[in-house]
DNA sequence: ATTGGTTGACTGATCGATCAGTCAGGATAA
DNA sequence: TTATCCTGACTGATCGATCAGTCAACCAAT
């Protein structure tokens, strides 16, 4: 009896995870436009009214989707950044891997939230917002930790730098092979830790290269053309 | 008369032109899936009926619009790359400004086809053998490129780098001003030219540092963990 | 030069299917 | 009872696609 309640209760709880889930599921494969409420509805096994009931329309729960999975990720993000000690030598190594390692493991949602986070890159407008409310904030903390321990970088270099980032984590999120395929016949896939090392150890070259070219330019990238 | 003749007949050879271009527009702006053909038909001014007859449905009116668009960026891609001396110092830079130019050119479709390339960076499912068809040649031929460039850099290291770079390439595409919203208040965006040279800058940084790291494990990038 | 047959470009009307969303009401626990 | 959770039946709108048919241009035969 108490653990009949106790399964009920659990059940209960868990309705809107179920549907969350399912929805991330849908998202990620068929994109917002190409998934529909009724295929959503059958993958949660509830009926699609329930979907209108917790959430009231497509978009709302599209948000909720996204709003608990970033904040997952970003909260384990930020955790991680806390945790650096900032003035090592590996300091930028260390934040990218900050940056990567929630998106890349069980906590961004493995495979199932990776499309959804590739197609949030895209920039489509109806996403807009809801990027400038779930991801600006740890983002502009992650920026400017960048460009403290790139030295006299400003803002302006490590926003781009983090949005370079940004672009080749998604590249590896929603993969689909073809690295392996491009890159010749018996080629294997490297495993996650490895691929998250090689992902960081590629992002900090770039912002180092970047930063000492703005240095010797006297902090002004775009020296050409200007008038 | 005759003037009148070869306006209507010049009229009739662009049709096609015209619908790829509305085409490129809509599926850019709403994807495949939230682009409707009606009302790209009505971007276009032609009946929604005029589209099924040239292209038969909306998928192959999508990748004829990948095709065309493709073909004008890789063609450029490969005659870059082509005119390079690979000898050179600089001769990786020049390979990524090869492979970056045409798609932020005007050849690129401008913004158009930014959000397009960007989606297919997503690696949704229905895109997977279009890729294959449009993009995977030109990008072996980059990967080799690569390789050599970077001495005795293997083709899966390689190909990684690529894949990167297409991500750093997809980050910048679909800009929507994230970068300058993260970077501060006053700042502004760089200018096309400037923004190349720096997404080249933190490519080539990048690919250097994964290639330094690879040479010094012995060609073995994940030695950790493995068996 | 005018006819008649043929083709290709194009459209309006309409199809069945599917879409997101609504609503009255059943089921259950407090 | 009251409140909450949940469902089946339903709606109007919109989807991609198909259809018969219009229209202008061309070609060949008279």
């Amino acid at each position: 009896m108490v653990m009949l309640n106790a399964t009920l209760e659990t059940d209960r709880v868990q309705a809107l995870d179920v549907i969350l889930n399912a929805a991330e599921l849908e998202f990620s494969e068929k994109g917002f436009d190409g998934a529909s409420m009724k295929a959503l509805a059958a993958r949660a096994n509830v009926s699609q009214s329930l979907l209108h009931y917790h959430f009231n329309s497509k978009i709302r729960l599209y948000e909720a989707v996204i709003r608990t999975r970033s904040k997952l990720i970003n909260d384990d993000r930020l955790e991680r950044l806390q945790s650096l000690d900032l003035n090592r030598e590996d300091a930028l190594f260390r934040i990218i891997e900050a940056l990567f390692q929630p998106a890349l493991g069980p906590l961004g949602g493995g495979r199932a939230y990776a499309r959804i986070f590739a197609g949030l890159i895209a920039g489509h407008a109806r996403d807009q917002a809801l990027v400038r409310e779930c991801y600006d904030p740890t983002a502009k903390v992650f920026v400017e930790a960048i460009a403290r321990v790139l030295g006299d970088t400003d803002q302006r270099t490590a926003a781009q730098i983090y949005q370079f980032s940004l672009g080749v984590l998604a590249s590896v999120l929603s993969r689909d092979g073809r690295a392996e395929r491009l890159g010749g016949d018996a080629v294997l896939p490297l495993k996650d830790g490895a691929l998250l090392q090689q992902l960081a150890r590629f992002v900090v070259g770039g912002a180092q290269a970047i930063r000492d070219q703005t240095r010797s330019n006297g902090g002004e990238p775009n020296h050409e053309n200007n008038p």
